[in-house]
DNA sequence: TAGATTTGTTTATAGGCCATAAGGAAACAT
DNA sequence: ATGTTTCCTTATGGCCTATAAACAAATCTA
C-alpha cells in the first residue's frame, strides 16, 4: 500500500479536513465571506458546530486554512500556465503567468478577493502557513523574472537613478527573500508588479465598476505598457485565447 | 436666528446623529472595523442598543452613513488643496490633489481602507448616498482633468487606437455621469487614475508590505511617470513639504 | 392649559455567532 | 476485554443584529 505508514484514523481525520475546507468554499461562493462561519460550515456537513474546534483552532484559523488554499491553487495554475512555453522563452512565460493570474482572479472572483481583502488586517508574521503561502505565490513570478533577466537583462535604472529610501527597502526585502538579484531588477520588477496586481485588486474589489464593465483589454493595454519595460514583445494573440 | 425653521428637536436629533457617527469612526479608529457594531457604539454613548435603531435603518446604514463622512472629508480636503495654486495652473492643482488625497490616505490609514475595503460587496445603486458621495470625490478630479485638458490639451490616442470595447465601456460612462469630454480623454484620465489610486488601495491594503515599509517614493514616482502624459511637469519640491 | 400625538428610550425576546467545558460514544491499542 | 485516545455531542456564556412592547418626555393642538 502507498499509505502504508498512515493510519486510517490519520486518513479520515485528513478527508474532514478536506471537507471542512471545501465547505468553506462552497459557503464562500455561494454566500459571500460573511457566511464563512465555523456554525455554518459545521451545520452544512451535518455536525455541530463546536466539533469543529477539533480541526481548527477557532475561525481565523480557517480562514487562513482556506486563504492558504487558495494560494496554492492560484500559484499552481500560473505555474501550469507557465509550462505551456519552454524555458528558453521566459517572455512567454511571464505573460502567460500574468494572463493566468488573471484568469484564475475572475474565474474565482470570491476566493481571489477573499485572499487580499479579507484577511490582512494588523500584523502578519513571516513564518505563518498563510504568508509562506504568499510568498511562494511571489515566487512563481520572480523565478521567471530571474530567468528572463539572466537569459536578456532589460533596462534597469542607475544606481545613482534610484531612490535611496527605495533602495534601502529594496535590499531588506531582497535580503530576507534571499534574492540574489541587483536591487534595480528587483525595483523595475515591483513597479510593474504593483500596476498588474494592483489593477486586479481594483477590479475584484469593484472599485472601477463605475466606469468599466470588463476590464479585460485595460489588462492587456497594461500587459503591453509593460513589456517592453522587460524587455520583451507583448504578444497579442495569446491573451484572445483560452 | 439663522437656524428658524430648524426645530429645537431636529437640531438634538442631528447632534445625536453626529455624535453617533463620530462615536463610530472613534471605534474603528480604536479597535478596528469589527468593533463597528451598533451596540458598541450605543454602549460608549451610553445608550441602549435599540435605541440606535431609531436613528439608523440598521448596520449596513451606519457603516454607509460613516462611509459618507469619510467621502466627504477626503473629498473636502482635495478641494482645499487644490485651491492653494490658481486657477491658472492646473497642472499644479492636480498635482497638489493627488498629494491630498494620499496625504489623507496614509495620516487617516483606517478610514481610508474602510472606504473602499469594507462595504462594497455585491450590488450598488447608483441613486445611494455612498455612491452620490463616491461619484462627489471623482468629480473632484474629474473637474481638474476637464480644466487641464481645455487649457493646455494633453495628447490622447487617436480614435481608432483605442480598443473598441474600451470606447463603448466610457462611452456609457461619460453619458451616465454626464461628462462631455471626450472618450479619449477620458481614457487618459483613468489610466493614470487606476494606476494612482491602485497604488493607495494596495499600501492602504497592506498588500506591499512584503517588501516596503515607505511608499511615499513610490507614489512620487508614480507621479513622475503620470505627470508627463497629462502635459504636465512633475514639481518635485512640493511633494516633500506640507 | 390639558389631552393627544409624536419621538426617544428602555427592557424583553428571538436567533446567530464564537468559544470553552463537560460528558458520552466510538475507534484504537495491547 | 479493557483502558486510552479521539471525536462528537449538549450545555453554557457572552456578544451581536433586529424587532416588539412598554414607558417617558417633549411637542403639538384644541
Amino acid at each position: 500500500m502507498a499509505t502504508q505508514g498512515v493510519s486510517r484514523r490519520e486518513r479520515v481525520r485528513q478527508a474532514t479536513l478536506a471537507e471542512i475546507r471545501a465547505t468553506a468554499r462552497r459557503l464562500l461562493i455561494e454566500q459571500g465571506p460573511a457566511a464563512v462561519t465555523i456554525n455554518a460550515v459545521a451545520r452544512e456537513m451535518g455536525m455541530s458546530g463546536p466539533a469543529l474546534y477539533h480541526y481548527f483552532a477557532g475561525h481565523d484559523d480557517l480562514v487562513a486554512a482556506v486563504t492558504v488554499d487558495f494560494y496554492r491553487e492560484l500559484t499552481e495554475t500560473i505555474r501550469a500556465a507557465r509550462e505551456a512555453y519552454p524555458r528558453e522563452e521566459p517572455g512567454r512565460r511571464l505573460l502567460a503567468a500574468c494572463r493566468a493570474m488573471r484568469r484564475w482572479a475572475i474565474t474565482h472572483r470570491a476566493e481571489f478577493g477573499w485572499v487580499f481583502a479579507s484577511p490582512i488586517r494588523g500584523e502578519r508574521r513571516l513564518d505563518s502557513p498563510r504568508d509562506r503561502a504568499g510568498q511562494d505565490f511571489e515566487r512563481a513570478f520572480v523565478e521567471e523574472i530571474a530567468q528572463l533577466w539572466e537569459a536578456r537583462p532589460f533596462p534597469v535604472p542607475a544606481p545613482e537613478e534610484l531612490d535611496p529610501s527605495i533602495r534601502a527597502q529594496l535590499e531588506t526585502y531582497a535580503q530576507a527573500a534571499g534574492l540574489t538579484l541587483p536591487v534595480e531588477v528587483i525595483h523595475v520588477f515591483l513597479s510593474c508588479w504593483i500596476r498588474l496586481y494592483g489593477l486586479l485588486c481594483m477590479e475584484v474589489l469593484n472599485q472601477l465598476d463605475f466606469a468599466y464593465s470588463d476590464l479585460e483589454p485595460m489588462f492587456e493595454d497594461c500587459l503591453r505598457e509593460l513589456a517592453p519595460r522587460l524587455g520583451l514583445d507583448y504578444d497579442a494573440e495569446a491573451g484572445r485565447g483560452a
